[in-house]
DNA sequence: GACTGGCACTCCGAGTTGCCGAGTGCCAGG
DNA sequence: CCTGGCACTCGGCAACTCGGAGTGCCAGTC
């Protein structure tokens, strides 16, 4: 009957607003459908059951909540939590310990793939649920050095050291041997030549200069370029290119006590292709982005939250940090958790960079 | 009534030796408690269901079998399995192409720490268990040479190759700075020096020289100690001791078809320090080894089974590989993995070593 | 017109009961 | 020594009951 729709008919009434947000929060603590009664008990609304109850029929009727059966409290919906997020939510300051306690893992590390998996680490045991961190791709990367260093006869290792400070190294297999004095010319060399330029670029000059006839005569050069092309080749993709920590934090979650669920979720993790796409697609945007049950298609099932935010600097994203959990989750203590690492990440990276 | 022990007391009849080798197999294969009947049927013996029941019913007196309520059949106790494994297990080929995936995949890789969380994935998908390949420690590994490149104002990354092949990095951050061209000689140096020694001897003779007269004359030479001993100082405990792979892989096991042992699995998996202390008990004695049930002591919980193998060179065994799982496993299966795998990496190692 | 108490209704879940099937132990006979 | 038969036990499933929780709606009150 009353209608609690505002005259633009896309916001609600403020006392939906209110009751919205403390189902919201309510159910986010306890786990359990919210009831007329316990809201009416809770103190933050004089108003009986009955008058509740009207309005949780209106919310129900928008689409913000839902009922798992007749005689059940509410539960919200996608669209509740979205609207939450969006109009109701208060943020809570990092507390002061989660700030230091990131701020000193963070300094201790230096290469890049321990940064990157401290921080989902990190993520996971700070949040207690899955952390996530996702480097795309190195072809952007520019470089500032590149070092060659014999480890056997015709193995190489390459250490290339990125503007940002990044520091990558792989071990490459060669045909041709090489002397330690021919590699720290070789060192040298690139280091001079190609400082400044993408992994991209670089690649592409190498080939260009297989062609060029000046190359076929300096036998040097041609081991340079040969080698060279190695390195860069498929530095690309490295290793893993998702860090996913705290899997086991679901173990203990209540949406998770019933096996089923619970091995569906372990085993969509495990096919870590879906998370990239979505993570790929949050990559465009910048600031903290919240994804909520359908909004991303993480295992047709539909219970899950994912909060997340692009680190790097400022034109020039590196890649994701996000967490990913059940619907059901604080995300007034995950917004700001996630934004704060993401940031510590970038000013690390930053600084790495202008420190020479 | 009918005794069917041996004369010596601790060996069984043959009959039985059958019938429990056959129960075991059933029950390994089905998980199911194994009837009198169906062992009948099985064809493997020509008696009749109430035959095998007094068979069993002794079995069972003597501690090989239980049963796990009144109405249903026996299923093997810890002390079953452990004849199984010592009398009655015939272990099986492996196949051609599990041969062949371990070689090739061995064959690409270099550094050690690639090579041991390849070897662990590959046991985990290989068996379908839980893999694990165990580093204890790289105190008493021997140098062939140690490299320091610059990668930025005072972090250098130090690698150091051993004798067999082993390739470990870091990045160490000195109070110091360093040219391009210090480092080299210092790399130079101490490649020279300190061949063929162990990381715990270089060590104390780096200390030992800092309280030498010559070295405080010598600035070079100061610099060449403190960041050799920076290098050495902790490289021991490498990031990750125990590569743990495939927890997943007990998600699809019907043990673990309830959520409260699953999750207490996952929990016990996270603490890697008891399944430290197991697999270095295995590490003194060499060859494969099974433990059983309440043999080792994981999770309380006495379900699992361990198949582990050292590997390394002969004397000088540098670690262990295993898989883990539910006590319910194809031993006959996983016995021939693990040791292939074993042989492959301490080939893998020697090999290196050798190579020049 | 907004709020409230009351009442009938629905549904879940826990507990109870009864029953079937599977498997055993034991005994007596071949 | 083996086997068939029989009585016994137990787990698991299905049907059922019942209380509690929660809702929707209606009529009454301020």
């Amino acid at each position: 009957m009353t209608a609690r729709l505002d005259i633009h008919g896309d916001e609600l009434d403020s006392r939906a607003r209110e009751v919205l947000r403390e189902i919201v929060i309510q159910h986010v603590s306890t786990g359990e459908a919210i009831s007329s009664r316990s809201l009416s008990k809770s103190g933050r609304f004089n108003l009986s059951p009955a008058s509740l109850r009207n309005v949780m029929a209106d919310l129900e009727d928008l689409g913000y909540l839902q009922q798992p059966h007749t005689s059940a409290g509410r539960v919200p919906t996608d669209r509740g939590y979205r609207f939450f997020i969006d109009h109701l939510m208060k943020s809570r300051r990092l507390p002061q310990h989660e700030i230091d306690t990131i701020n000193e893992e963070v300094s201790h590390t230096t290469e890049i793939e321990e940064v990157l998996g401290l921080a989902s680490r990190l993520l996971s045991r700070l949040s207690d649920q899955v952390g996530m961190v996702f480097m795309p791709t190195l072809l952007q990367f520019t470089i500032r050095s590149m070092d060659f260093v014999l480890v056997a006869e015709n193995k190489i290792m390459c250490i290339i050291v990125g503007t940002n400070g990044v520091v990558v190294n792989k071990i490459v297999e060669s045909r041709l041997s090489f002397t330690r004095d021919e590699l720290d010319k070789i060192s040298r060399y690139i280091s001079v030549e190609f400082a400044g330029l993408t992994l991209d670029a670089i690649r592409r000059r190498l080939v260009r200069m297989t062609e060029q006839e000046r190359a076929l005569h300096d036998s040097m050069l041609q081991k340079t370029i040969a080698l060279g092309i190695e390195a860069v080749d498929d530095v690309t993709p490295v290793n893993h290119e998702l860090y996913l920590e705290g899997a086991e934090s679901m173990l203990t979650k209540r949406e998770f006590s019933d096996a089923g669920a619970l091995r569906k979720t372990f085993l969509a993790l495990q096919e870590k292709e879906k998370l990239v796409d979505i993570l790929n697609a949050c990559l465009v945007e910048d600031g903290l982005q919240i994804l909520i049950g359908s909004e991303s298609d993480f295992t047709n099932i539909h219970n899950f939250g994912i909060v997340a935010r692009s680190y790097g600097t400022h034109n020039a994203p590196l890649g994701i940090v996000g967490i990913l959990g059940p619907m059901r989750m604080e995300y007034s203590r995950m917004a700001p958790l996630v934004d704060y690492l993401g940031r510590a990440l970038s000013r690390k990276i930053e600084e790495e960079g202008e420190q020479r």
